[in-house]
RNA sequence: GCGCCUGUAGCUCAGCUGGAUAGAGCAACGGACUUCUAAUCCGUAGGUCGCAGGUUCGAAUCCUGCCAGGCGCACCA
């Protein structure tokens, strides 16, 4: 509709340069928007004032001679020059019924686009080290980039979403050191627990079932052995309750990509050396260098530490590249904020091996604030004891906490509040939403078992010339808007657009279904709302499916 | 000190790729169920868009400088 619009004032300007009304036949960077007010039409176009200079001519002047070039319309009611210069467009409701057809024909897809013409892109997020279990944070950073990931498919992109497990590293083998020392705490040992090792609880039920697994004796083997045993063991154990967390909370990978296998098949090695014969990597004091100095980062960044190992960038360094070689238009890391410091490197990295900086991107989310009851969960870091995913997913629910995450912009700080979470009433958006869907469900059973339908989903509207009501209106261009949405999120990678267009869609139907009833005693009206009705519930669903939250028929 | 994010109603936040009278939810107050689900709706009230300049027909939105908060600034991951 939007681009019909635009036409028609392209075709009136072009007419009135032609009649000598407009000096210029020059077409500046003009919008059609949607005007706030209804007042204001349903559709402005801000031509005039872009083209002021242009024309050297006053706004309105030129507002006033592009509406008398205007072919009229039957779908155009009144066309009204408003304000500074503003070309309103007021349509008549016959323009609007064909979307309700759209979205009963296009059903899943409808929203859909191609913007982004299937250009592969990667979606990397989580990626936690396998030392932990995952916490809320995690949850924000998996809601987030399995969102963009959805959204960026619905968009029209082959979008890869992806988990790198970093089984590599120092950070593995404290893990170990972590259980075999709980492991000969166990058994009776004096031990000294170290600063640096994990202190969660977790650490000792994953020694207990070492023990039960390998027998008593276990603690009797070589330290340097044992210790690898236990890291092998823990982290598999972690990553497998990682993995089944994950599910738990809808979210689910293309790909788990080894840390490890980058070192097995000599990535990072050849990586190294590939920058080093570039002079990109040099040594000093004993340890390798990369210059991410020459790519805008503040310092040079060290890969191979003067101990011999190699940091978790260079690592990195290789992880990047591969992804590209692995055929990639655009990758996306979701990162935790306070990770922001790293990407100036990264994006050297990528740089430095020939990719253009417009193909990498970082999503940084911000940290998440816990509450309970408007009171912080009390969080510590030293004992180790956080509030897991887990846990909350327990508490409130999957589709509650997914909402939850995704509700305000990842730009911001969240909070978090698990009582709010689990209450089931309009404080809740979730329920808010989703109540929409199971509402007119309820509409549709009963209308089917009426015999005013057959079935409760059909593909094309009826009589929807009755519908007439302001309301009703309001609730089509709402649907007619909901893939300009798709794609301002996808453009801007950012969900909770669809969140904020979910909340007023649900809005608007409860309104409607508060002042209207959908079934009447007058047939062609009844069947024109449940053409509509079924729409609405289609596009709910729709969107929430791009959020990962569930649509259910009944609540 | 440097970098990233944020500052909008009492609270939590939309709006920020410039548009007309800045929106929603909660909290407050007053209403609506013999009705397709009240997990809902309707109404009232609530604002120097952190502050100061600048850019222009027009700034919550863009630029600069302050102020405040969060998070980072390792041969850690």
């Amino acid at each position: 509709m939007k681009t019909k619009i635009k036409l028609i004032v392209l075709a009136a300007a072009q007419k009135a340069f032609e009649k000598g009304l407009l000096p210029s036949d020059q077409i500046p960077d003009m919008e059609i928007e949607e005007p706030k007010h209804n007042l204001q039409g349903d559709f402005s176009s801000n031509f005039a004032m872009v083209s002021a200079g242009l024309q050297k001519m006053a706004p309105r002047k030129i507002a006033e001679n592009i509406v008398s070039n205007i072919e009229p319309q039957d779908y155009i009611e009144k066309i009204e020059v408003a304000g500074p210069g503003f070309i309103n467009f007021f349509l008549s409701n016959c323009a609007w019924y064909p979307v309700v057809d759209q979205v009963l024909e296009q059903d899943k897809s409808f929203g859909a686009s191609n913007m982004g013409a299937g250009q592969k892109v990667q979606v990397e997020f989580v990626s936690a080290n396998p030392t932990g279990p995952l916490h809320v944070g995690h949850g924000r950073g998996a809601a987030v980039g399995d969102a963009v990931g959805n959204i960026l498919s619905f968009a029209g992109f082959d979008v890869q979403k992806e988990y790198y497990i970093n089984d590599s590293g120092r950070q593995i083998r404290t893990l170990g050191t972590s259980v075999w020392l709980r492991l000969l705490e166990m058994e009776g040992k004096e031990i000294i627990f170290p600063e640096d090792c994990y202190k969660g609880a977790y650490i000792k039920d994953l020694a207990r079932n070492l023990i039960e697994k390998e027998g008593k004796n276990f603690s009797n083997q070589d330290e340097e052995t044992a210790i690898s045993l236990c890291a092998k063991f823990a982290a598999d154990k972690i990553l497998g309750g990682i993995k089944s967390d994950l599910s738990e909370f809808g979210v689910t990978f293309d790909n788990w990509f080894s840390e490890q296998s980058l070192y097995d098949s000599n990535r990072v090695q050849k990586a190294i050396e590939d920058f080093t014969a570039r002079d990109l990597i040099y040594e000093e004091e004993g340890a390798l260098w990369f210059r991410t100095e020459d790519f805008g980062d503040e310092k040079n960044r060290v890969v191979v530490r003067n101990n011999g190992l190699t940091t978790y960038f260079a690592s990195d360094i290789a992880y990047h590249g591969h992804k590209y070689e692995r055929g990639f238009d655009r990758v996306i890391d979701v990162w935790g904020a306070d990770h922001h410091g790293y990407i100036k490197r990264i994006d050297a990295a990528v740089v430095a091996s020939g990719t253009k900086s417009e193909q990498f991107e970082v999503i940084l989310v911000q940290l998440v604030n816990l509450l309970r009851g408007g009171k912080p969960v009390q969080m510590s870091t030293r004992s180790g004891e956080f509030v897991t995913l887990k846990d909350i997913v327990d508490e409130v629910g999957m589709d509650a906490a997914r909402f939850m995450f995704l509700s305000r912009s990842y730009d911001s700080g969240l909070e978090f509040d698990l009582e709010l979470a689990k209450q089931k009433n309009s404080d809740n958006p979730v329920y808010y939403v989703q109540y929409v869907h199971a509402r007119i469900t309820g509409i549709l059973l009963k209308a089917r078992d009426e015999g005013l339908v057959e079935q409760i989903e059909f593909q094309k509207g009826e009589q929807l010339e009755m519908l007439t009501a302001p309301e009703e209106i309001k609730l089509i261009k709402l649907l007619a808007g909901f893939g300009e949405q798709v794609e301002k999120s996808a453009d801007t990678l950012h969900p909770h657009v669809i969140f904020t267009y979910l909340m007023s869609l649900a809005s608007a139907f409860h309104g409607y279904y508060n002042k209207y009833k959908v079934i009447t005693d007058d047939k062609a009206v009844s069947k024109a709302r449940l053409s509509l009705v079924l729409a609405v519930k289609k596009v709910i669903r729709n969107g929430l499916y791009l959020l990962g939250v569930s649509a259910p028929e009944r609540m």
